[in-house]
DNA sequence: TATAAACCTTCCCATCATAGTAAGGTCCAG
DNA sequence: CTGGACCTTACTATGATGGGAAGGTTTATA
């Protein structure tokens, strides 16, 4: 398979396939006589595996490692499990982060009569310390 | 007050001060005979302000919107608190999007074993369509 | 067989908010 | 008057992604 057909087939961009081959997300791959890169079906699911992490919202270096325990036949699925929760928390704090802006901005919007007059107890608290 | 004692002040850094400047979120300040920038009280807290709003998660369009208003003496609440509720709704769907992951991670690693093998259906389901 | 379309390649640029650095000018205290 | 702390602009980088240009390859069709 040439780069268009296993980004058809993994959901993930060209542009983005060889993104990620330069910056060692995945191994370099081979290339036929005149340059081209070649794509077996293994690679169309090694492109979908990071597309999906990507998707669950591993950072980038999460995903190298994760490609490399994808990869090795003697990982430990004690590793993944733990990078999996380990994210799990990182999600779950910036969940927490976001419910507070949004608690706070409910309750300025509440206090906010919302008409054609200008006084607003929004505007009023972002300027105070 | 100089952008070093206004940045302290504010809590702006004054590398971001000049940058909102220069980007139209505050308007252009008065310059000194040697061209140093001049800040008053009213300063502090429009860059409080600022400040604040993107600490609530307003992206830059909207927080130089938001500066429109609060330096508007004759705006309407009307539409702060509209700016408001519309990022309130952001926001709301940023967290669904994290649960969404959180969920389907706390779900692949509770189906883990999390041991010496390799056997691991946190992998085996980030590869498949 | 010639040519055009549809690929592919590399390289460069842009995004956005933020930080760092360098080179040079200014202000103040000793 | 000099040293240090401040200021100025301008350039660089980040990280994931998209866009485009210039040029080579493959394939289908006239």
């Amino acid at each position: 398979m040439n780069i268009g057909e296993v980004a058809q087939a993994s959901g993930v961009s060209a542009k983005m396939i060889r993104h990620y081959e330069e910056i060692g997300v995945i191994p370099k791959i081979s290339r036929s006589m005149a340059g081209y890169r070649q794509y077996g079906e293994a690679d169309v699911h090694m492109l979908r595996f990071v597309r999906q992490a990507r998707e669950l919202g591993f950072s980038m270096p999460e995903v190298k490692t994760l490609v490399g325990l994808w990869r090795n036949k003697r990982r430990k699925s004690g590793e993944v499990k733990k990078l999996a929760l380990e994210h799990v928390v990182r999600l779950e704090a910036k969940i927490q982060q976001l419910s507070g802006m949004s608690k706070t901005l409910k309750h300025l919007a509440h206090c906010c009569k919302g008409d054609e007059r200008p006084e607003c107890p929004i505007l009023d608290k972002l300027d105070s310390p």
